[in-house]
DNA sequence: CCCTTATGAATGTCAGACAATTAAAGGTCT
DNA sequence: AGACCTTTAATTGTCTGACATTCATAAGGG
């Protein structure tokens, strides 16, 4: 017997509130623009008081739900959830996920160009001028021998964000974002030759030129050879630090 | 002049104390499971009060960034982000972004499939007989003619979502997990005939066909026939409620 | 008619109090 | 010594009341 009987509050009040109030709004029963009771109204409605309703007010803010305005005729209103606030979100949330849960860089790899590849049909089929513009534009960046390894990473979301945006569908670049940009701090560990830039260069130049011929065979293969090449810059890395690891730390009997 | 100089407070203090103490998790000053100051500590070194502190915390606990816990020895602690947690926020997310935007269901549908089909070659390669069995046994529910056209949704998110897991990829199934469920209330719209059903089901059919013997050729197919086949229905529905709309409205003057 | 000044409603912040919870320390009995 | 109960202190959860700040509107003056 674990759920006890009394309508137990197993939650904080606040969280009940907040939750009560995303249901109205996720329902539809408030809609986009609406204003909320004041916080004084609410807190007689639920019955509790004004501190308790601001901290669900928060966390429904934090959430991007609402959004409030002080003064007169201010208040706190449902906020339309915009594309940007969306990818924020998403993208702090991917980030955290791969940094706390042990992801290797095998699995993120692969789940960032299949998901790449998938755009590849879509993005040769409608890039426009400005898209292929912003990708040698990229590409030139990554071109010059004097660009820090940070800044080359940046310049690669740069180029890959480019090309998911070349798909023209909104929805897929929200759900791209998350995993092309929270792969950069993975890329980052990883220190880049001239050799490799010049490899991936090359890749990136093949992959642009795929897209402004409408190739999305070539694509997926220019993809495809970015995925492997990617890899295995990523295992040199992952080897070298296994390697100081073992190193550093003095032959341990258990594990 | 928008910007003023001394160190304008465009934000609430508790926002800016949230950002603060994110930033610190985010970019590792503060790891999983560790302990935060306790309320009393934080608005001492923040300078502010503890209703303030209070309400930057729960701003952080609605994006699971931390969890608190009662008593002696109890606070706030750096929440370690799981998968579970993580879907269920970028669902909701993206169920909201989809119904707040005037997403066409076109651009919805186009991008889920997209992604599917991504997952379809792993899938084939890797998919088990758990995952397989998953998905006869949602056929098996589709094809029961007294379901109802919400629990007929629900059974299709759960064979795709089958279909995405069999790529045994975390990563991947964490950002499908946004598209594929936040179509449901889009789908939820349609109203499924026993000739649409039967349709639908023969196409699941040979998706998992196409799995089972690992073709990844067919299975791509059939997502594609599936899209096509999704989109006319959905674009039936729109139509239907574009007249009964015009119906209702007077011509208006000027839209 | 325009500009300035009240006004009032709302959120933002603070201070202090008490309730509820909980792990650990301490004490008691066997 | 070990099992069980009690106390204790730390910490979050909630409430109350107050004041500061913001801002659209109304009122008033030139």
């Amino acid at each position: 017997m674990k759920t006890a009987h009394p309508a137990t509050p197993r939650q904080d009040l606040s969280a009940q509130i907040a939750e009560a109030i995303r249901d109205a709004i996720v329902e539809g029963r408030m809609i986009t623009g609406e204003r909320l009771p004041s916080e004084a109204e609410l807190s007689e409605q639920f019955g509790v008081s004004r501190s308790t309703v601001r901290e669900a007010l928060k966390r429904l803010a934090a959430q991007s739900l609402i959004r409030t305005q002080r003064g007169a005729f201010g208040g706190a209103f449902v906020n339309r959830l915009s594309f940007e606030a969306a990818y924020s979100q998403h993208i702090t949330t991917s980030t955290l996920l791969l940094s706390m849960n042990a992801v290797s860089f095998e699995t993120a790899c692969e789940a960032r160009y299949t998901l790449e590849r998938a755009c590849a049909p879509l993005a040769a089929r409608r890039r426009t001028t400005g898209s292929l513009a912003t990708m040698r534009t990229e590409i030139a960046r990554q071109s010059q021998p004097d660009l820090s390894d940070e800044a080359f990473c940046a310049s690669d979301v740069t180029l890959h964000r480019a090309l998911v945006d070349a798909a023209q569908n909104p929805v897929l670049s929200y759900q791209l974002a998350g995993a092309v940009e929270a792969m950069q701090p993975l890329m980052n560990m990883i220190t880049f030759t001239a050799r490799s830039r010049g490899e991936i260069v090359a890749l990136h130049t093949a992959l642009t030129d795929a897209l402004e011929h409408q190739d999305a065979q070539a694509a997926d293969t220019a993809l495809h050879r970015l995925e492997a090449y990617t890899l295995t810059l990523g295992r040199d890395v992952m080897a070298s630090r296994a390697r100081n690891a073992t190193k550093r730390t003095p032959p341990s009997s258990s594990g």
